[in-house]
DNA sequence: CGTTCGATGTATCGGACCGATACATCGGCC
DNA sequence: GGCCGATGTATCGGTCCGATACATCGAACG
C-alpha cells in the first residue's frame, strides 16, 4: 500500500521525506489515509533495499533543479529518486487489484488516486470490486436496522443509520464513476490532448 | 480501543469470542470497524491478566443460561464474563476521551455506540471534539481543491471532491446530534418513558 | 546581538491491529 | 458413510501508528 503510494508521489518528481509525507496527506489523504514516519522511514528503506528507489539526488542531475529546495547539501536532507525498476514496480503494483484495494480504505484511496496512470480495464475492475464491498457492508447494516430496531439503543440505532447513508451514498458515487468509465467520458488529466479523438 | 469495546459487550452479557466478533463487527462495524482474532484473542488475555474478565461462566451462573447457547460444557468453547473491576476499568475508559477517540473512526464509533453509557458531559466533549478534528480535514481539503485545481488529475480531484463531501456530511450530522444533547432531546433506550415530559 | 520559537527535517521504538493460516467440532445433506 | 459449511480457538509475521528524540533554520522580539 505504502510502497504505491511512494513509488507513485516519486514518479512524478524525486522528493525527501518530509515533503513525501505532506504530499501523502493532502493528496491521498481524502479517503481517509494518513502516514507516519514510523512507516514511511521504514518502507523508504525496504524500497531502497529492493532497488526501486535511490537515496540522493539522480545521476544526470534533471532540469528540476528548483523543485528540490536546492538545499541538498547541508546536512541531512536526503532526496529520494525512483529508479528504472521502481517505475516498473510501481506499474506492476498498479495493475495488482486484490482484495485489499477494495477491503480498506486507504487501499482504494490510493489506487484511484493513481488512476490517471492506470489502464481503462484495471480502473473499471477496481470500481466493480469496490462497490461489491461497498454493497455488501451496506446489506449488513440494512440487516442490522430492520430486524434488531427494536434490541438496540438509539446511539447505536443513529449509528448504523449514519453508516448506511454513508453507503449508499458510496455506492451511488461509484455507480457513476463506472457509467462514466464505461462511457470513455473519462475525465483525462489537462495535458494538450485531441478532445474529439474518437477511438 | 479493542479493550472498551469488548468490556462493553461483555458488561450486557457473557460471551465466548466467535460470538463477541460477530457483535464486533456488527453493532460497532457501522463506522468502518472490523476486528480479527490476530487481535481478539491477545486483547482478551490481556483483559484476563488485567483482572477485568474472567474465563468461564460467572460463579452465581446468571439467570441467563439460555442467552449463552448452554453448550458450555463439551470442549474448547471459552466463556468470558467481565468482573467487578472490569466494570469499574470500563467507565473510567467511557469517560476518558482523549485525541484517540476523536481521531480515528474506530475510535469514535466505539465510543459512541456506549452513548447510552456515558454521561451527558462526556458525550458532549467527543462530540465537539470529533467535530473539531473532522471540521479541520475539511478545511485541508477545500484549501486543496481551491488552490490546485489546475494542477491535480481530474482523478484526484474527484476523490478530493468526494472526501469533502463525507466530510460536510458528517460536520452535519454532528452538529445536529450535538444540538440533541443540548437540547436534552437525547433519545433515550426504549424503556418506558413519559413521551411528553416537558423539560 | 542573543534567544526563543515554530516550521522543516531525519529517525527509532514499542505496541496495536491485520491477514493468513492451522486445526478441531458439529449438524445437516446427499 | 462421507463431505461440507458454520462454528469455534489460537498463533505468526508483518504493516502501520503514536510518541518521542534530536538537529537545523529563518523570523520575530527584546
Amino acid at each position: 500500500m505504502l510502497e504505491l503510494a511512494i513509488l507513485g508521489l516519486l514518479h512524478e518528481s524525486p522528493m525527501h521525506g518530509y515533503e513525501l509525507r505532506k504530499q501523502l496527506t493532502t493528496k491521498l489523504g481524502a479517503f481517509r489515509f494518513a502516514i507516519s514516519y514510523g512507516s514511511l522511514y521504514p518502507t523508504l528503506r525496504r524500497l531502497q533495499a529492493g532497488g526501486w528507489i535511490t537515496e540522493g539526488a539522480p545521476a544526470g542531475m534533471p532540469a528540476s533543479t528548483e523543485e528540490v529546495p536546492l538545499l541538498t547539501g547541508k546536512r541531512g536532507r536526503v532526496v529520494y529518486t525512483i529508479t528504472a525498476e521502481g517505475k516498473e514496480r510501481f506499474q506492476e503494483l498498479l495493475s495488482a487489484a486484490g482484495p485489499e484495494t477494495y477491503d480498506s480504505e486507504a487501499g482504494f484511496g490510493v489506487h484511484f488516486a493513481f488512476f490517471a496512470r492506470t489502464d481503462p480495464s484495471t480502473r473499471l475492475r477496481i470500481l466493480e470490486g469496490r462497490r461489491r464491498r461497498v454493497e455488501e457492508r451496506r446489506e449488513g447494516m440494512r440487516d442490522v436496522l430492520s430486524r434488531a430496531a427494536e434490541r438496540l439503543d438509539s446511539y447505536t440505532l443513529e449509528l448504523q443509520r449514519h453508516g448506511l447513508d454513508a453507503c449508499e451514498r458510496e455506492v451511488r458515487w461509484l455507480e457513476e464513476l463506472i457509467a462514466n468509465e464505461r462511457n470513455g467520458t473519462t475525465p483525462q488529466p489537462p495535458s494538450a490532448q485531441d478532445p474529439e479523438r474518437p477511438s
